[in-house]
DNA sequence: ATCCCTGCAAACCTTTTGCATGAAT
DNA sequence: ATTCATGCAAAAGGTTTGCAGGGAT
């Protein structure tokens, strides 16, 4: 189905290090430039990895640019993420309390959550100080 | 310092109407098309708003795209929506509810929840049948 | 009268696509 | 041998900008 080429390992390798950093494609191409990957290559690479999950797009308040998070560390259909709209990282909620909200929910609205699409919007820890 | 036109109103009006759901650009000219005013105007204006807060841009998962999402007013700060992915059907937590899944998550996660932004999807009562 | 806003079109930037070549299986 | 990925360049799509005319104050 899928070759492995040494354009993909050099860009998954590079997110894979910087798990919790954000980057838009314009930062990854001029970091990757020097090891040879083309601009054609680089977006086709992650829009692949985008459908598969392993990374996700988001945006930072004031920006008006897109940036990617590898978020492929976890297995992302049990967990609620939370997304700090100040700095833009993307976090996994711990899955007992993510379950215990579902519970919640479910109970008192009669809605039943699905983990995995959902992203709460707020600020996190760093950004609160 | 800025002036009072048709098309600001027409934009502002929309939105405020509107303000659990997100648009994209597209979405909004579309939809606003026939009212008249032009894309230009339509993203200096947008752009306005973002930058007094008004409205956020955000993502969808999934989504290549950019949404716009009205958040300016009093009312939806205090609220989570229940988005239903079968029919599409927005609601509004009971603010109880949302007050301690906020606490919760503020105590465990040491993440400060926007509630007015979060949008948690999932399936609701009736389609659960 | 003095700004500011609009609409148009051009410019600009970002992303996608077609195609031939070369690599992975 | 077959299938897929790459790089290039062109095309397509999305956003910004300069400018002249028209409104808002």
């Amino acid at each position: 189905m899928t070759y492995k080429t040494d354009q993909r390992n050099i860009l998954l390798e590079f997110l894979q290090e910087n798990p919790d950093k954000m980057f838009s494609e314009k930062q990854i191409e001029e970091i990757l430039s020097s090891k040879g990957i083309s601009r054609s290559a680089l977006y086709r690479n992650l829009q692949a990895l985008e459908m598969n999950g392993k990374i996700k797009r988001c945006t930072k308040t004031g920006s008006r640019e897109i940036y990617f998070q590898y978020v492929g560390l976890q297995d992302c259909k049990s967990h609620i993420h939370l997304s700090c709209t100040k700095c833009g990282k993307i976090f996994h909620m711990e899955s007992e309390i993510a379950n215990s909200i579902k519970n919640n929910v479910a109970l008192s609205q009669g809605f039943s959550i699905n983990l995995g699409e959902t992203t709460i919007y707020g600020t996190c820890k760093t950004c609160l100080n």
